[in-house]
DNA sequence: AGCACGCCGACT
DNA sequence: GTCGGCGTGCTC
């Protein structure tokens, strides 16, 4: 028997709109584009008064309830859709678990060309323009043009070739100058159409060797890859084992059975080496992904990508959404970096991302590091991932010496609290002697930017804080000023205290003062700081970077940054000014934090021909990561930590949300935090579904730029526990008056 | 996010 | 009497 058909209903699609409104929107479809529709293509819609970006997603079954007059999909904006399938699978569980509208989560992940509402463009091929030196010095008959003369000169100090964009910021005015260079031949301009990926690459040799370890991970993964299916390794190995080596091998094969992969860095600037690994060894087929590419070049990589000319995509957590075509692979390179984590809109933490859009897409999924996250170690443990180990580093070097220095016993001076104390050690002091001494390199890391972080009235005791936030300013004798690391106010440096007049103690080290310190007792070492501070731009840190590996400096002092996977072969003494600053934050993660840090700063020695040594400043030996990292014991120290979680429930063993608000009016904001504190009272799921309040319900936890910030910690065993909590919350956020602020943070990271 | 609606102060 | 301040609320 036939099915009754009904008078036709009129044709429905679900469309998710690209403005912050949460839920999707259902339309109507019009006749002439009933068959024209693909979910993942960009549409205009009519939303409110004008128009929007809308993404469509599929059919909607029924008709909203209440008598809403449903409107028509204006136009189509692309004939094939942007957005693959597996994309959208993943951006619907990010908008849901993150709790963030559908839309928005969309149009973030696209690139800008195709996030406005407008028709598809292909994005022109990127062109460069190159100068290229045809003389190799400056010839005399230039004396009489220092500006031709200067421009050349660059030139040829930069190898004989260098982008026109390049020498033109360099030297103002160099277009027209390398023009009339051309003219008298002795330069060469040449335009270089690009394919996706082409770039400047050195080429760098496949090395026909790998170590045992590092064979029987390269051969699970092939493996893994062939098999196809979802499969999460967790690539544990020591810091210089050749982590990278066994990435590229796995992308390699997934290449050879045209397969794509994805492979995810916390920060692109911080790991040339990386990223010139894969573009010398994959040329074209690589898209790298970072925050600095011009639209253009955004756009040209997402279409390339999406259209399967490029397999391979390298970047930074963003990437986590790139349209790998036919995806084999991916990769999260340091796994444990907190910048995976976004902060703001959607906040997500790409990582466990990867893994969803792995097990979505079917793809083996490697997460690698030397010291994994706690949360990621659990993991393997219980056995979702599989565990891969590489215990020695490659060609048989041996992991760096660690030796502490106790600074209650060490003073590095007769210690009297004095404006100047000093912060070297005599140890630490002498072994930096040595190393300059014989030609090699040291790093020196402490995780404190400015010169001072304390101003402390010698007379009554108070310490000069920020007016708007409850912090220290700290003092940045570079610019002269004092600056809150909190909200970014900075001043000049007041000579008296505010209060009573009396003189100022600069208490509290920073890198500055470390600088400083380290040039006025190694009066003949060349010596650079590397923070955010010296780090004004990205070209400013791969400069300071590319001067330390060609060994032009000897001492690179410097924050976290000098921290994460770099490779200078020259550096064999690692030292730690003050292990302990990184402990005292009240953060259930300080502790994992500050193993972290040590081992990876540690992981930076002795990496050349030469074995490296650390040297380690502590007032607090015995604290768990001091002790754990000297004797390399990372599986110790991890053990601990897990117990530790385990008995008061914290991530991996629990779930955690933040609910964040910050508003302008404080008796506003405290009435807004009571009636999401009582709100939450009143829906909290059965003792049995073990949802907590963690620490008193809801508390001013700080102030910035003179706002008061509130926060509610939840903790529940699953997430699923935690869902309905939270999607009540977000549903009252409708009644919260706009002046005050409120973020629901999943799973917050390092917050507390 | 836009972009309205809407109800109180200084202008022709 | 009206122009316009931005608080509040809605968008298929």
């Amino acid at each position: 028997m036939r099915p009754v058909v009904s008078a036709t209903p009129a044709l429905l699609a679900s469309v998710a709109v690209g403005r912050p409104v949460r839920g999707e929107f259902t339309y109507l479809v019009p006749e002439a584009l009933a068959g024209n529709l693909a979910p993942g293509q960009r549409v205009l819609v009519p939303f409110g008064r004008g128009m929007a970006l809308g993404f469509y997603l599929g059919p909607a079954n029924a008709p909203v309830e209440g008598g809403v007059r449903l409107k028509p999909i204006q136009r189509v904006l692309e004939d094939s859709p942007s957005l693959p399938k597996d994309l959208i699978a993943l951006l619907r569980f990010a908008a849901e678990h993150y709790r963030h509208p559908l839309g928005e989560v969309i149009r973030g992940a696209l690139p800008p060309g195709l996030s406005t509402a407008v028709d598809e463009k292909a994005a022109k091929a990127d062109v460069q323009h190159f100068a290229e030196a045809v003389v190799t010095e400056v010839p005399p008959q230039l004396n009489r043009a220092p500006a031709q003369a200067a421009a050349l000169q660059y030139l040829l100090a930069v190898g004989g070739r260098a982008q026109l964009e390049e020498v033109a910021h360099a030297i103002p005015g160099a277009r027209e100058t390398l023009k009339k260079l051309a003219a008298r031949g002795m330069v060469r301009l040449v335009e270089v159409v690009l394919e996706p990926g082409v770039r400047e690459g050195l080429i760098q040799g496949r090395p026909d060797r790998l170590t045992s370890e590092q064979d029987v991970a390269v051969r699970e993964l092939q493996g893994a890859v062939d098999a196809g299916g979802f499969q999460p390794y967790l690539l544990h190995g020591v810091t210089g084992s050749g982590k990278t080596e066994v990435y590229l091998r796995a992308v390699e094969h997934a290449l050879s059975q045209g397969k794509g992969s994805l492979v995810l860095v916390p920060e692109i600037a911080l790991t040339p080496q990386l990223v010139g690994r894969f573009r010398s060894r994959f040329g074209g087929d690589v898209a790298v992904l970072h925050s600095g590419l011009k639209d253009r070049e955004r756009l040209f990589h997402w279409q390339a990508l999406r259209k399967g000319t490029v397999k391979i995509a390298v970047g930074v957590r963003s990437a986590v959404f790139a349209p790998v075509e036919n995806l084999g692979l991916i990769v999260v390179d340091e796994e444990h970096d907190p910048s995976f984590k976004q902060d703001e809109k959607l906040r997500y933490q790409a990582r466990d991302l990867a893994v969803v859009r792995g097990k979505q897409a079917g793809a083996v999924v490697v997460l690698g590091s030397a010291t994994p996250a706690l949360e990621t170690l659990q993991n393997a443990r219980a056995g979702r991932y599989k565990l891969l180990e590489l215990k020695s580093r490659v060609d048989d070097r041996p992991m760096p010496t660690i030796s502490l220095v106790d600074l209650r016993v060490e003073r590095p001076r007769e210690g009297q609290v004095t404006e100047e104390a000093p912060i070297l050690s005599p140890q630490m002091l002498q072994a930096m002697e040595e190393t300059v001494a014989k030609g090699q390199q040291v790093i020196l890391f402490l995780n404190r930017r400015g010169h001072s972080t304390i101003l402390l009235c010698e007379v009554c005791g108070l310490s000069l804080k920020c007016h708007d936030c409850d912090v220290c300013m700290t003092h940045h004798q570079s610019q002269n000023r004092v600056v809150c690391h909190y909200c970014g106010v900075a001043f000049p440096v007041p000579n008296s205290c505010r209060e009573c007049t009396g003189p100022l103690l600069k208490l509290g080290i920073g890198t500055e003062r470390v600088e400083a310190e380290v040039s006025e007792r190694l009066p003949g070492a060349r010596v650079a700081r590397l923070d955010r501070d010296s780090a004004t731009s990205a070209e400013r840190l791969t400069e300071l970077l590319a001067s330390f590996a060609r060994r032009e400096i000897d001492v690179l002092v410097g924050t976290q940054m000098v921290a994460k996977g770099h490779d200078f072969p020259g550096v064999t003494l690692v030292c730690v000014v003050m292990a302990d600053t990184s402990l005292a934050i009240p953060d259930f993660r300080a502790s994992e934090r500050t193993f972290h840090l040590l081992t990876q700063v540690a992981g930076r020695a002795g990496r050349g021909k030469d074995p490296g040594r650390v040297l380690v400043q502590t007032y607090n030996p015995d604290a768990e990561p001091v002790k754990r990292m000297l004797a390399h014991d990372f599986d110790g120290f991890a053990k601990q930590e897990l117990e530790w979680r385990k008995a008061l429930a914290y991530p991996p063993f629990a779930r955690m949300a933040a609910v964040r608000l910050e508003g302008e009016h404080p008796e506003q904001t405290a009435g807004v935090a009571r009636f999401l504190g009582n709100l939450v009272g009143r829906h909290m799921p059965p003792a049995s579904a073990g949802v907590r309040l963690l620490g008193p319900a809801l508390a001013p936890i700080a102030r910035i730029r003179g706002k008061t910030r509130w926060q509610l910690l939840l903790k529940a065993p699953t997430h699923a526990a935690l869902a309905p909590l939270l999607a009540r919350l977000e549903a009252a956020l409708a009644d919260v008056p706009s002046g005050v602020r409120v973020v629901i943070d999943v799973d917050p990271g390092a917050m507390m």
